[in-house]
DNA sequence: CTGTTAGCGCCTTCAG
DNA sequence: CTGAAGGCGCTAACAG
């Protein structure tokens, strides 16, 4: 206030400003900070003075100042490969859900599966001096690496338990689970299986659950009827690749769809075809999204904690950022929801 | 440089600073950031110097700072009633994929379609000082217009063509939408409709839908069986509605379900029930999502432009924070596509 | 085309 | 518990 400068009238914004909250609360600048960042650092009056002229003037608190004075923005980047797959909305609630209440903002980012665009999505975020970042899986591309070190903030990753971390980490074991899936089919006395996986190049998810299929092949001395399908994520692939099944390896007598859409996809699919589920072909999925358990015949699947993981993900970093020391692997658990898509020997639940 | 600074070691960053590039590449701190901000405006050796000493030193621009300094943030705040249902996924990509390529990011709030909610998310999000905000709606907290009103930044509106819109609207007439679905139900000879919708406080897509279904009703001389089902979104609660209709008013011969979730929960009901769809009853669905095309029968819908308001909404976004003068209100189409789960007379799309 | 100067709005540090 | 001084890292304005 006491310097004109020059660009006082440069912006056209009639934003409040701290001055004139102090001003009119007969206190100084800090004290309206302080008055809103740590009441309790505030004698009560000061702070009742301080909110009543907040009130009038309907000031906002510029946080880009404030972060850059601070050197903390409350924010946090999250990167997932693509919002439109409904198990990283579902994470992305469960960060927001836990974040906002404690008053972070999400800064979103999409790569589309692709490594590059992720270093380049990290880059960008990075700019913004998040408090911490959230991304997905455990593949990444070198200079992601680089700068994820350099950075100095906390990262989770999610969706995996990758042996190193980055730093933290928030998932469980794909393969496991994939392996658990196997074990599932292997039980209801099917022998001869197709596995369809959404593409596996730079999906370390993806890639984990061939490797737990193939290690339930092995363990449970299983045959593949055919090398695995790759698909992205639509009803239609699913579909498409039931055909495939059905037409190139007609003796298969189980699939494990690496994700419930493309299973809903192929239980579809079987019934165009009048093709008999779970007698003449054994479905299971991964996810267990809602439509697994609504389908006919209800699809058995692999359910995993989608919100879970983002909730978890978002209370690792605001401990860490409170500056507790914390277990920095986090494995959460999945379950196989024996439905009726596939076949069992017993009726429970492996 | 000059001056020590008392706070010089107070945070154990080891960013990169301007200042650094600008020595390294032997010229000022402005001259780096008008080679990174402004290309056009440096002479070529000395860009490329600048950018050599960018490489070297793996300067990340503080945005923050710039932000502050520039009064631009190149941020943009978006709100949604919730990422988890996938029409706002769809129209998030859109503004992803376009506001990226401008460099733009994207702050994320979910409002749980709540309007207080929004209401705190407005505060929050104009906190970080965005270039502009995209919002779900016409139906906002007297506060939201408020904060809106004094915020001065552009707005953009989505999936609604109100009357008169706060600043910019990208949507479609919900109204006119679900008056085409009754009129393709009237033209397949159904006359006892239901209509399932959304909860319809403070929806006011819901709500034009609600009303469009309405003036249908009127305009075609046709009858409703029992008051609107209000249900959110989700498989197991179209089957439920399906139930309830059915089971209270068995006289119904077809069922608007305002989105296509609630409608592909209703078909899987019919098929557990052993309900003819088209004949007993028909079905029409909202959305055009995937599942419409891939349900047995196939689910005849309403598409709506889903990713198209999430990209137009960025494009106006840009072209007004380029200070070109536009057209504020754009009104995309939509289009009633018949599948199998309603009768026609005749073949073709209405 | 490049540099100097000053300040964006807030918060940290230090003093009282 | 409150205030004064100064700087966070960058860019606008102006000068050369």
């Amino acid at each position: 206030m006491a310097s004109p400068g020059k660009r006082t009238s440069r912006s056209g914004s009639n934003k409040v400003r701290i001055e004139e909250v102090a001003r009119l609360a007969g206190v100084s600048a800090i004290t309206v900070s302080r008055a809103l960042n740590t009441p309790q650092k505030v004698n009560e009056a000061t702070r009742n003075a301080v909110l009543k002229a907040v009130e009038d003037t309907g000031y906002i608190p510029n946080r880009l100042a404030g972060s850059l004075a601070s050197n903390r923005s409350r924010t946090v980047g999250v990167i997932v490969p693509t919002v439109t797959n409904s198990i990283f909305a579902d994470k992305i609630k469960g960060l927001s859900d836990v974040l906002s209440e404690a008053g972070y903002q999400i800064l979103l980012g999409q790569s589309g599966y692709s490594p590059e665009v992720e270093a380049e999505l990290v880059s960008a975020l990075l700019a913004q001096s998040p408090s911490g970042l959230v991304i997905t899986g455990s593949a990444h591309a070198l200079r992601t690496h680089t700068l994820l070190g350099r950075a100095d903030i906390p990262v989770v990753e999610t969706w995996t338990n990758a042996e190193a971390p980055v730093d933290m980490q928030v998932g469980f074991s794909n393969e496991d689970a994939a392996f658990a899936a196997v074990a599932h089919l292997a039980a209801g006395g099917y022998r001869s299986l197709a596995l369809v996986v959404a593409p596996m190049v730079h999906n370390d998810r993806a890639l984990g659950r061939k490797r737990g299929f193939d290690r339930g092949l092995a363990h449970f001395g299983l045959r593949q009827t055919l090398p695995p399908i790759e698909a992205e994520f639509s009803l239609r692939n699913g579909a498409d690749a039931l055909a495939r099944v059905i037409e190139a390896q007609p003796q298969t007598d189980a699939i494990f769809f690496a994700n419930d859409v493309l299973a809903a996809g192929a239980l579809l699919e079987c019934r165009r075809r009048n093709v008999a589920v779970p007698d003449r072909i054994g479905i299971i999925g991964f996810d267990d999204l809602e439509i697994a358990s609504e389908m006919v015949p209800r699809l058995t699947t692999v359910a995993v904690p989608r919100y879970d993981i983002g909730a978890n993900a978002a209370r690792m970093l605001l401990r860490r950022l409170a500056g507790e020391t914390i277990q920095p692997k986090l494995t959460l658990d999945f379950e196989v929801v024996a439905r009726e898509s596939t076949r069992r020997t017993c009726g429970d639940r492996v």
